[in-house]
DNA sequence: TTTAAATATTTCCATATGCGAATATTAGAA
DNA sequence: TTCTAATATTCGCATATGGAAATATTTAAA
């Protein structure tokens, strides 16, 4: 899997699947609510408009591909990113996303 | 989109798409093998095990996100990478896989 | 114009998955 | 123990999508 010889097959499934845990805006508002901090799944359903199995569900997904770790306390459970490899991917995205908003405004007003 | 602001789910979502491009093998393979120059789709569809239909579905999709470039030539087209972000994008996934993987083994071993 | 090669598109199918609702589980408080 | 709050899991549904096969389109050669 390094940079110089061909991928097979299965660990290019392995990349695909990880990527794929980013392709949702619920799970991607949870990564950035929890940016700043720690949160319990309480204040993470308060913030984000889904269901409390829904974002539980989100949070075993998230916890299971190593990018969220998770603290118990009485019936609480805070959770916290694990992994800050998750903030430099969004940003090449993010970036890239506004190079090409940007290049279709300018080809609209003809700069 | 900044990183001071919280997104609304709108970008997200834009986010979340640009993201699920690159959760599917087939995908990832075709860029993989156009890292290192441009390809027909018939050569594409030689090397990648997939349909012929499949494939130029693929890279109309890779197209219209602005991954990549396309030439005609007579019956031909030409494929190309026209955003060199994949690169340290897929980077960022294989070594957080790489990582992992390691993690993994060493708790294997007690090490 | 006719034919053949290359690519694009359509159609259908099987599978995956986000979601809410309902239910189950867990842990502390009464 | 019993009750309640917090979280996890199950279930069913609607939608999305990767895939092959078939068909359509395009372009150059004959």
């Amino acid at each position: 899997m390094n940079a110089e010889n061909k991928m097979d097959r299965a660990s290019l499934e392995k990349v695909a699947r990880l990527f794929s845990v980013f392709s949702d805006a619920t799970r991607l508002e949870i990564l950035m609510e929890l940016k700043a901090g720690a949160l319990t799944v309480g204040e993470l359903v308060n913030r984000v408009g889904v269901s409390q199995g829904n974002v539980s569900k989100q949070l075993h997904l998230l916890f299971d591909h190593g990018l969220l770790e998770r603290e118990k306390r009485g019936t609480q459970v805070f959770y916290s990113i694990s992994d800050e490899m998750i903030f430099p991917l969004c940003r090449l995205v993010c970036d890239k996303l506004n190079r090409d908003a940007r290049a279709s405004v300018e080809l609209l007003y003809h700069i």
